[in-house]
DNA sequence: ACTGATGTTCGAGTGTTCTCGAACGATTCA
DNA sequence: TGAATCGTTCGAGAACACTCGAACATCAGT
């Protein structure tokens, strides 16, 4: 959490395509974008929690996803507008190819 | 040119993110969908051959440019029609977003 | 305070990627 | 055949990414 979340227009490219090219990342995005909201340990991978915040983190500072404590959860949920204002339609093309 | 193409149906979603998250790459692209085709030595990045030999590899290998001998040339396209077929609207999202 | 739950951070190990010069192969043209 | 052009391949070095256990911090409830 101490890691920093780039705002809107600190957005790039690159580091978005590079967050999403990795399985496990993508598979997080699908299930946080699948009900809106989801604590880290919800996302259905089994892997150990320090490897699953490794992947959380990187999503986080690519400004893919956005992450607000309640309690001693943290909730994530993808950054659709932000993502949607400044790369339009890249988020859902990613979404919809990585649903095939 | 040893490195094999993966056919339409073997383009796979993250290698395609991996190819494209380097900004060398999507350089690359953008400038090969420009013009259609063209040779490696004409994409206007100034590095050692050897290393825009790595990046052409690795487009090659996400299948997201095709290549053909033409003399003692390479010349490069955009696998459009592919990915359009494989993930319809990934390609334009991408180069729009890299447009920006 | 203590305990349990949720995640982060740290450090180490392993593997992969990027970069570059040098050597090589294929082709063209003289 | 000789020389030039184009691009690949090889090998080495540096940087980076992924994985994991262990230790830590925070919060909630008892």
């Amino acid at each position: 959490m101490r890691a920093k979340q780039p705002s809107r227009d600190q957005l790039t490219l690159s580091e978005i395509l590079n967050a999403l090219s990795d399985p496990v990342r993508i598979e997080i995005v699908q299930s946080i974008a699948g009900v809106g909201e989801q604590p880290c340990n919800q996302c259905g991978i089994d892997m150990p929690k320090s490897s699953l915040s490794h992947h959380f983190k990187v999503l986080r500072e690519a400004g893919v996803i956005a992450t607000r404590v309640e309690g001693t959860r943290l909730i994530n949920s993808v950054r659709s507008a932000d993502l949607n204002a400044r790369f339009p339609g890249l988020l859902n093309a990613i979404l919809k190819a990585a649903r095939q």
